[in-house]
DNA sequence: TCTATTTAGGTAACCGTTTTCCCTGTTTTT
DNA sequence: AAAAACAGGGAAAACGGTTACCTAAATAGA
């Protein structure tokens, strides 16, 4: 069997008290005592058993991240695994470790209730993908230590720290009008899209301050795939005066559109401008490379991480924010 | 404070041996004492404390999901993700946590040493990008319960599961002399990569099988990204006497060669067939979309928890096998 | 009816740490 | 020189469960 605290006490000649002593410093050891413990703990190959520690202290050191495999078009989103990495880094830093739970909606109430009670966990990072009225209230009532990735859609008591969208999109518009492109137009997703809007109000934002003017029909809404894409980049294409710059919310949007120009035999960037959000594989792979306002979701992670780390320490802490910060990546579209 | 096991015992007039036997089942307690029981469990909001409980049976009931955020073609991994919630998914059903760990191949020795050592978990599952021979002796020595996901590609004494990737390629060239196609090239990675060559030894012992010569130049090797796509599809078709259908190791490479293809104005799949493997994103969104032999990940994950399980339970067991089946999605390119 | 077996439930040790007290002896202060 | 302060370290309770062992009563078998 594998050494205990015991078998090194009596190997050094103390107590046990004295030996944990020495692991945790901060106490009046004698440097001899300290020499005899450390050279028994060698001697021994001792290693302390971290849950009995952790029982003993009555903290579990571990956060848990809830989450449910969003499907985007038919496919996993390809952030939440850096997403988890980044709050992997900053929580490991302090020792603590990071349980995954896929779950639905439906059933995460449930197991975040019953996590808390049997004391599994000092706190949560839940993705907006599964939060409801009913977890918010949950999560009230028993002051239970968390953090919301995603700004949730409906009036709530979360913590929360979601991507500065409608940053995102002022960056989107300040660049086209700094390369020169006049008339704006932006094709997004459903309105009820909280992302796209957001994205769409930046841009709006941007253009109202410079005094541009934008069409109606310069703005349309649709599905967040391609076919939609190329279907709304068509709607604006016919106006009897086109625009010279198009904003897609998203990248599938964006390659339904750049087919649409290219069907049109529509020079991308010269006759038009393309911009787009997210750095997806393929934003690197079409043919112009596209310029896309990307955002660091694993620096979002890390925020998160040290977030819930503080608030794990001071329970009270609060927070509702925008706190990650979009980046522009020029590529060919402009 | 939340009710213990005690207060529990103290309301139903019971001790505390009585309230355990009753929540753990099959031990002989009268009907009476069980509803005193759990009457006093109700009143009282009882839930056993999980970390004491696995403390005093001296288990975990904790997996550690060992690996480092792979990036390919710049990208993050997209199937790592859905490995990973497979793998809760299994887990979860037999009461088991999932931690992740995100590390470098350098450092994960050393982590996984110690979380053995601090007795933090029953077993790892480890990507096949964090192995080294250095790991494989450690494990080896400690007989730690794990499993590999990825073959390692140098002898070990590692358990491990892969997908068949030989058995994907031999799916699409079947499917491909199905269709009537009757002369096949491969455009494919480096020949060290592993993945790229099996898919290949897989076409190649159908092509075998059928008597279908493949000339050398129908066989190509490059990078595994776009442009070395294009370029190995050139020079494919630039021969005198042309295949009639090409399969490319993977995505990226695929997307290159239907670009060649295109701005050659061959038809896809009239004049030439594509096939490739992975179902990412933009194979679905392709002109024409992609036929594609696809793995099911999440079902990997599912498996790898299972295995691991097993392997808790019964240390001596022992596995290296393809077990993750590809499957054909038929689409436009074929 | 008497013994053997089963059933029901309690006692207390145990899991491996931490931590609160407390004691002893030495040093410092007055 | 007496009192106070302090350094060093041990004893034992605590964390919240499980479980081996034991006893008494109930039941079964003869």
């Amino acid at each position: 069997m594998t050494a205990t605290i015991k078998d090194v006490a009596k190997k050094a000649g103390t107590s046990t008290a004295t030996v944990s002593k020495v692991m945790n410093g901060s106490y009046s050891i004698s440097q001899a005592t300290i020499d005899k413990v450390m050279q028994a703990m060698e001697e021994l190959n001792y290693h302390p058993n971290l849950r009995a520690k952790n029982f003993a202290k009555q903290s579990t050191k571990t956060v848990i991240f809830v989450t449910s495999i969003g499907k985007e078009a038919g496919f996993s989103n390809p952030h939440m695994f850096e997403i988890m990495c980044g709050l992997e880094h900053a929580l490991s830093e302090k020792g603590y470790a990071l349980i995954v739970k896929n779950i639905s909606e439906e059933k995460a109430c449930e197991y975040i209730k019953n996590a808390v009670e049997t004391k599994q966990v000092d706190g949560f990072v839940i993705h907006a993908s599964v939060i409801s009225v009913k977890l918010d209230e949950l999560i009230f009532q028993m002051s239970i230590p968390h953090l919301v990735i995603g700004n949730p859609n409906f009036s709530s008591h979360f913590c929360w720290i979601d991507i500065d969208n409608k940053l995102a999109g002022e960056l989107a518009a300040k660049h086209l009008l700094e390369k020169g492109y006049q008339s704006l137009a932006f094709i997004g997703g459903r309105e009820e899209d909280k992302i796209s809007m957001h994205r769409l109000q930046g841009v709006l934002s941007v253009l109202n301050e410079h005094d541009v003017i934008v069409p109606k029909n310069y703005v349309q809404h649709g599905e967040s795939d391609c076919d939609s894409g190329y279907a709304m980049a068509e709607l604006v294409l016919n106006q009897s005066e086109k625009p010279d710059a198009i904003i897609c919310a998203n990248n599938y949007i964006a390659y339904g559109c750049v087919s649409a120009l290219h069907d049109k035999e529509i020079q991308i960037p010269n006759e038009i401008g393309v911009v787009t959000f997210d750095d997806y594989p393929f934003s690197k792979i079409l043919k112009p490379m596209l310029t896309v306002i990307d955002i660091d979701v694993f620096d979002m992670g890390v925020q998160a991480g040290k977030y819930i780390l503080q608030k794990i320490r001071k329970p009270n802490l609060y927070v509702q924010s925008y706190i990650t910060f979009p980046t522009l990546i020029i590529r060919e579209s402009t």
